[in-house]
DNA sequence: TCACCTTGCACTTTTGAATGGA
DNA sequence: ATCCATTCAAAAGTGCAAGGTG
């Protein structure tokens, strides 16, 4: 397998202000994309607490799930949207005394699958005309998992990524420019049973499907078992008016299943509950919720203070997102492409006063696109290679032009519904070196709106590398 | 013994087929 | 015949707890 040399990745990063006159002057250029994570807040309410995710044999939802919004894609053009989870270090971790340790090496990383959304390929404008629910996306722990679901080991510590992929089919996928965004807070463990018994609180007063478990869902059903026990009791004496004779044997038995039906009807209809919407996750869950971390909420993630490597992660402030911008580290080269302007990239003009600009409008707005190196993860020519290209989950990109259909030579990834099986991957960024103070050296960067409560992923730049493709163990 | 995983359970929400009315 | 709204049962998604496994 052929690689192309990127003569930017042997040097070290290029100045941004080039590739910003640039996007300047092409309003459509994809590095105009920006991602928000919709249900932010919920999910720094998890990240302060350290969020877990149940993974099963069987494949489980997360919780929260990612629901994202885009912008600045072009409203014609056909992109996919690809998640895939990349490990964040290379340990395993263990719930001890009320927080996480490295409990050793990591296991070595099972095939790496990405979850495409269903709705992929669409024109950007389907994209941008609402958030993009991944609420389907699953998770096991089953490495020979025959329904396509993310495959993650238990109690080691992932990163979701989204790509946006401009393409039109499944197989131009691995060679179509790309843009890639992570967001820190979506950061998560895997376990196969919540360890932090905060989390599942957490979990049970949102997910909806938990509510049976809620305190007040409690009181709810004892409720409904009262008003059923009054209602059992005034049917038997109504019966007993209405036939004028003495009570069978047990009427109370003999009306129960009648009576249980009637009043599951009247509890529906008394109390209407609103169908649950994913998509308005947030409106459900207001910030400010009573259970939501406070400052005592202390950190048993060890994510707490990965944002910015020069502090210690011994620091017990809570994380500041909305006016921090994480630090990126040097990432280490492994692969060299060629780069490519990117304003070879198609993107109609035509189509250019339909774009909704308002994101440009703003200056605060717009996330920057960094000039890093991809970490595109590449496949099987690298298997084995001790250095493989930093799959840091950190972003970034050269700009590579469109590559063949299918490359020769060039296996496509098998298909698995809505999951693409990968390679197995490997987080080969930066080790921490005392975890858990300098632990988490992860390479995000948060792209803050300050005075939003929206922040934005950090961002890769377009590229044509052979996508989702991992160097492996 | 311990940490982690699996399984079954009770509960809830979601989904989709069936039905009836306009 | 088509469309739409409603109903209802089945399927799917939850966390919990007990038991299993290495």
């Amino acid at each position: 397998m052929q690689y192309i040399t990127d003569p930017r990745h042997s040097s070290s990063m290029t100045s941004s202000s080039s590739s910003s006159t640039a996007r300047a002057a092409e309003p459509y250029h994809q590095g105009n994309i920006r991602m928000t994570l919709e249900n932010s807040d919920l999910w720094r309410s998890f990240h302060n607490l350290g969020t877990e995710m149940i993974i099963t044999k069987p494949g489980r939802r997360m919780f929260p799930h990612c629901n994202i919004s885009v912008s600045g894609l072009s409203p014609y053009t056909n992109y996919f949207i690809i998640v895939d989870m990349v490990p964040v270090d290379n340990f395993r971790y263990k719930w001890n005394k009320e927080q996480w340790e490295v409990a050793g090496k990591a296991e070595p990383q099972p095939p790496c699958r990405t979850y495409v959304h269903p709705d992929s390929p669409a024109p950007g404008s389907h994209w941008m005309k609402q958030s993009i629910s991944l609420l389907k996306l699953k998770l096991t722990n089953n490495t020979l998992d025959p329904s396509g679901h993310i495959i993650l080991h238990s109690m080691h510590q992932y990163q979701p990524r989204f790509h946006v992929v401009q393409a039109d089919d499944l197989y131009n996928v691995h060679w179509a420019p790309f843009q890639t965004f992570s967001f820190t807070e979506t950061c998560f463990t895997a376990v196969t049973a919540y360890q932090n018994t905060k989390i599942t609180k957490l979990k049970i007063d949102h997910n909806p499907f938990a509510k049976g478990f809620r305190e007040e869902g409690t009181h709810g059903k004892s409720k409904v078992r009262l008003t059923f026990l009054v209602f059992v009791f005034f049917s038997i004496c109504r019966f007993r008016a209405h036939k004028g004779q003495t009570c069978p044997e047990n009427p109370a038995k003999k009306l129960r299943t009648e009576a249980e039906k009637d009043l599951e009807y009247q509890s529906c209809t008394d109390f209407p509950r609103l169908p649950y919407d994913p998509q308005r996750e947030d409106d459900e869950v207001p910030m400010g919720h009573k259970h939501g971390p406070g400052p005592q909420d202390d950190h048993m993630s060890p994510w707490d203070s990965e944002q910015d490597p020069s502090h210690s992660l011994h620091g017990d402030a809570p994380m500041d997102f909305s006016s921090s911008e994480q630090l990126v580290p040097g990432q280490a080269t492994y692969h060299l492409y060629r780069s490519q302007d990117f304003r070879r990239l198609p993107s109609p003009p035509s189509i250019e006063s339909n774009v909704d600009r308002r994101h440009y409008e703003s200056s605060v707005d717009v996330a920057t696109v960094p000039d890093r190196e991809v970490t595109r993860p590449h496949i099987s020519a690298n298997v084995g290679g001790p250095q493989g290209r930093p799959l840091n989950g950190s972003v970034s990109t050269t700009h590579m032009p469109l590559g063949p259909k299918n490359k020769p030579g060039h296996a496509t990834p098998p298909v698995y519904g809505h999951h693409m099986e990968l390679p197995c991957g490997q987080w080969n960024g930066p080790i921490p070196t005392q975890y858990p103070t300098s632990g988490y050296n992860h390479p995000h960067r948060l792209m803050v709106e300050h005075g939003h409560s929206h922040h934005h992923g950090n961002v890769t730049e377009w590229s044509q590398y052979p996508l989702f493709s991992y160097s492996c163990w």
